[in-house]
RNA sequence: GGGUGGUUUCCCGAGUGGCCAAAGGGGACAGACUGUAAAUCUGCUGCAUUUGCUUCGGUGGUUCGAAUCCACCACCACCCA
């Protein structure tokens, strides 16, 4: 099976400027390729991870990848899917987010001699020249054309600034650099940059009388229609630090029904004929591909030891087995007591599992809180050092737990 | 630059002087049912909790009392230039 099919077999591609140009390209090899990421927070999210896979992908087989950083386009802000205006960021802060994005790129991807390219558009951006780029660029971008783009559909209701309507030629003006100075031929994407992507390859054949491509990525859409890789609380980083492995394994365990094949397709490198298997898997067993596919994803953005961590813990608090060794931990520190004593209000905000005594309140109220398999019903419970001294796993809900140590 | 309309709790959105911590919906959270799914039903949703405190773009003012009235400022949308 060549590249180009097990990407449309993995549902991968969204839309594709020359079909037979890119098959070509990259069933031989013969693709140089970017995939820009602008430095929008301070870790990389499950769609950049799509994107870094596909580049694995690619690299895999033959293609030679650029990861191209937003030090400059990160300075606009892409109005893209968006109805407001990014705020914008300081350039202390885009430094400080592309450092982050670096560190992690480098843990998926080889960057090196004869290996993958890292570059910044800061590096050609930020030292244009205002209106040397009117003339040189500027003639070749229609306003007319532009508004009718896509990606300023949503804004042109709710207002566009200037600012970010510029991000399109910035964009545009990147894949013209590469295209120049690497060789770059091929620019890979999510579907909301399609528009962005097209003024490129236009960009290019009209400065250059040269052909490039351009392909995007399926947005990972739930059943619903939303985008996946998001909380209610923000993204699902693939920084530890700002979501653990934890909780980055019970996010993929929890996807509904519906995603799961999907899920397991794009975003892991099983083999598609182990997939087409679990396809036939119905009802309850699904929650074996749900396992899988958490398993799969962990292990890849974590590691195998912490994807075996979080199974375990997982294991310990639905199956059964109260092993508490692998659970998350919260460590209490003399400030979270009052003299000797904390209460159960108090317990579940110090363990993050409230945000606040009011809320701690509630789930204490409505039942859904307890101490080692015991349901607390009284608001006033309280605690003493001692008691922590054994294991102390506490419960809020069905699916929020950790276990507290002094 | 001129005109009009707007800015409400996580989101949408009601509220036009006291009965407003603020209708309704969505989401989130908790419970029942389940397969750590979906759908459904119930509860709940500022903070602290025995009468308290802080919120309705910002700052001042009027009033016994303001999300609601006035002034100024900021931001947004639409129309005209």
């Amino acid at each position: 099976m060549t590249i180009y099919d097990e990407l449309v077999a993995r549902g991968l591609i969204a839309q594709v400027t020359d079909e037979d140009e890119i098959k070509d390209l990259i069933n031989n090899g013969n693709a140089t390729f970017y995939i820009g990421f602008d430095p929008t927070a301070d870790s990389l999210h499950v769609g950049h991870f799509m994107a870094l896979c596909l580049m694995k992908r690619l690299q895999m087989a033959g293609n030679k990848p650029i990861a191209l950083l937003g030090g400059g386009t990160g300075m606009i802000g892409d109005p893209s899917g968006r109805t407001d205006m990014r705020q914008m960021m300081t350039k202390e802060t885009i430094d400080h987010n592309i450092e982050c994005f670096k560190k992690q790129m480098s843990r998926f991807i080889e960057f090196g001699e004869g290996k993958a390219q890292m570059v910044n558009n800061a590096d050609w951006l930020l030292d244009l020249n205002y209106v040397d780029v009117l003339r040189d660029i500027g003639p070749h971008f229609s306003v007319n054309r532009m508004l009718t783009a896509e990606c300023y559909k949503q804004r042109m209701e709710r207002g566009l600034s200037f600012l970010e309507f510029n991000y399109m030629i910035m964009q545009s003006y990147d894949f013209y650099r590469l295209y120049q100075d690497y060789g770059c031929n091929m620019q890979f994407g999510g579907d909301d940059q399609w528009s962005n992507m097209l003024g490129g390859t236009e960009l290019i054949r009209r400065k250059l009388g040269k052909d490039a491509y351009a392909m995007t990525i399926t947005l990972l859409l739930n059943s619903e229609g939303k985008k996946m890789g998001k909380t209610q609380s923000g993204a699902v980083w693939l920084d530890p630090e700002k979501t653990s492995p934890y909780e980055f394994y019970q996010y993929w365990r929890n996807v509904a029904d519906a995603d799961v094949l999907k899920c397991l397709r794009m975003l892991t490198f099983l083999p598609l004929e182990q997939i087409d298997e679990m396809d036939k898997w119905e009802g309850a067993q699904l929650n074996e591909a749900k396992d899988i596919l958490a398993y799969e994803l962990t292990e890849l953005v974590h590691g195998k030891e912490e994807a075996e961590k979080a199974r375990e813990a997982s294991k310990a608090l639905f199956a059964g087995g109260m092993s508490s060794e692998n659970m998350p931990q919260v460590k209490l520190s003399d400030e979270n007591f009052n003299e000797e004593s904390i209460d159960i209000l108090g317990l579940l905000t110090a363990a993050s599992l409230a945000t606040s005594r009011n809320e701690a309140r509630r789930a204490v109220q409505q039942g859904g809180v307890s101490v080692n398999g015991e349901k607390i019903t009284d608001e006033k419970a309280t605690f003493t050092k001692a008691d922590f001294v054994e294991d102390f796993v506490l419960k809020k809900g069905k699916k929020k737990f950790c276990k507290v140590t002094l």
